[in-house]
DNA sequence: GGAAACCCTGAAGTGGGTATAGAGTCAAGC
DNA sequence: GCTTGACTCTATACCCACTTCAGGGTTTCC
């Protein structure tokens, strides 16, 4: 199949799959005499792992891992599960700050219950006068997880 | 007092400060005869305020909002208000759909309790065999909660 | 045979910085 | 006066995972 229908049958944008091929995720593609890429069913399945791994949030080197796995099915997963683990724990650790950011929101967010003169505004004087700081959540893995 | 000794009371890289002043968030400081930036006790404040918001994880447009209002102190703070609002708002889905994620792993987690070849590793497996897409969390607001 | 739909490459842009290279400035010590 | 080292300057490239764009070529349908 083109490009075109994969991207349709995948839910992936053409440009993905092109950039994916790129950043040797995706294995190139054969081409027809016109320079068209020509995909199999196994692109088709390989394209499908990725784009789970990233519905999961993964990062592409991790992606890159576990698709080192999967073309190698006589090797031991220890290293799979253990990237899964550190995976969750980066999830888990950014619920949690994005739950205490919440609240520190939320509680600024109650310093204003009407409109005033930006002056007299709860809201900008809280965060002028916040001194804390805690420093942007760390952002590690997970856009928001990570 | 010069760039680096507003990097130290604002906890904020030098790099970071001259990036700000490009994006118009700092007014350009005046120039000592080596052309060194010199920064007034006003510039400490705005900055304080534009970090303060950042550790709130808002965006560099969103704080551009906000510094709008408190260079007019006459205006009706609503917006700022429901800024806040909407900001709010990103955060909790990016929590909500963060933790439907994490009870995704936790599930894939537990399909491979004990390492085995990668042939058979649960994990793998159920990455695979997941046909649903949701397609990656929506990332809007909150670098992970945008 | 001509228009529309498809495909190609390569480069640049996104956000919010971070890191580098290569140069200039300034105060203190000898 | 001269060197050393700390500080600062600009300009540019890099990070991630794409997305968008410019400027073409190919295929298909009527």
């Amino acid at each position: 199949m083109r490009i075109g229908e994969l991207a349709q049958v995948s839910g992936t944008p053409i440009e993905t799959i092109r950039f994916y091929e790129r950043e040797g995720l995706l294995p190139a593609a054969a081409r027809t005499e016109g320079n068209y890429r020509i995909y199999t069913p196994q692109h088709a399945d390989r394209l499908g792992f990725i784009r789970q791994c990233r519905s999961l949030d993964m990062t592409l080197d991790e992606v890159r891992v576990l698709l080192r796995f999967k073309d190698q099915p006589l090797a031991d997963c220890g290293e799979v599960n253990s990237l899964l683990d550190e995976h969750i724990g980066h999830v888990a650790e950014r619920i949690k700050a994005l739950r205490a950011l919440e609240k520190e929101l939320r509680a600024l967010r109650a310093a204003c219950p009407v409109p005033h003169a930006s002056a007299d505004c709860g809201i900008l004087q809280g965060i002028d006068h916040a001194g804390a700081k805690p420093a942007a959540a760390s952002k590690r893995h997970v856009r928001g997880a990570h």
